[in-house]
DNA sequence: AAAACCTCCAACCGCCAAGCG
DNA sequence: TCGCTTGGCGGTTGGAGGTTT
């Protein structure tokens, strides 16, 4: 992929140029979305649809995120994955401003890299006990004041204000709280590691031989993702909790 | 200071499904 | 029904920039 090479056909590939993002801007605001194979017709542009669609939905989009993910969309995209699986642009139709690129280069970089070391080195705990201690303090962080996640009915966790996580728990509705302030990062890494604990969990993977032998996976698949798309609202914001997200169709309850 | 190495992510590629004549 | 076109998706690549030696 060179800079300005261009294929067979004279049309030109590699890095977007200023001009030619706003030629794209410009025909997407007066014409909407898709017919992405008008836009050499219209617009001059030499490119090809393909490399215009994914242009737009990936960079010039309006409100699309930049910058590292934050705490919660790591735990939704976390989640959703084992869900859904690889479908990336489901998963990213469901955290706000999120590309499915987005989510694909960043499971790609951070979770499965860490994914294939536990899975390759089984005695990843013992090389890590004896490896030298950190002591890991939590750190001041500025979080999203929109944050807002109900993580189950007996456990939240909510800002301080302060710039800090507070993570609370009502062990057994008895009233009792304990609460214990953590910063974003060790909640981090505490959620990717139950994620790999979980992944190769063998009784998990009993559950879902046995999802798959009693409705067969399609419809296993169907009923979650139906699950999920009747949560959605109308801004395309998710209204459930993470729990729900997690309903096993197993299950004789929904939450 | 510079070479080697590593990480990240924008962009490309190939495939598939839906729509249409 | 068939073949073509288009939109969309997931997997992969490779260049830019950062880090280490």
């Amino acid at each position: 992929m060179t800079p300005s090479s261009s294929n067979g056909l004279g049309l030109k590939k590699g890095a977007w140029s200023e001009h030619e993002d706003m030629l794209l801007k410009d025909y997407v605001e007066q014409y909407g979305e898709g017919k992405w194979h008008l836009i050499p017709l219209r617009t001059g542009l030499n490119r090809c649809r393909k490399s215009c669609r994914l242009r737009w939905l990936n960079y010039l989009r309006p409100n699309i995120k930049r910058g590292d993910f934050t705490e919660d969309e790591v735990d939704l995209m976390l989640r959703l994955h084992k869900l859904l699986g690889n479908r990336w642009s489901l998963i990213a139709g469901r955290i706000p401003g999120r590309t499915a690129n987005d989510v694909k280069n960043y499971w790609n970089t951070h979770i499965q890299p860490r994914s294939k070391q536990q899975k390759t080195e089984p005695d990843a705990d013992k090389l890590l006990q004896d490896a030298p201690v950190t002591n890991i303090n939590p750190q001041p962080h500025t979080i999203s004041e929109t944050l807002n996640l109900s993580m189950s009915d007996n456990a939240q966790i909510v800002s301080n204000g302060g710039g800090n996580l507070i993570r609370s728990s009502n062990e057994g509705g008895n009233n009792n709280f304990n609460v214990s302030s953590v910063s974003p990062n060790v909640l981090l890494d505490d959620k990717i590691n139950k994620y790999l604990d979980d992944l190769f969990d063998d009784r998990e993977m009993e559950i879902e031989g046995d999802i798959e032998r009693s409705f067969g996976e399609s419809s296993a698949q169907a009923e979650a993702l139906n699950a999920v798309d009747q949560k959605e609202d109308n801004n395309g914001f998710f209204d459930f909790s993470l729990d729900e997200i997690m309903w096993n169709p197993m299950d004789s309850q929904q939450p």
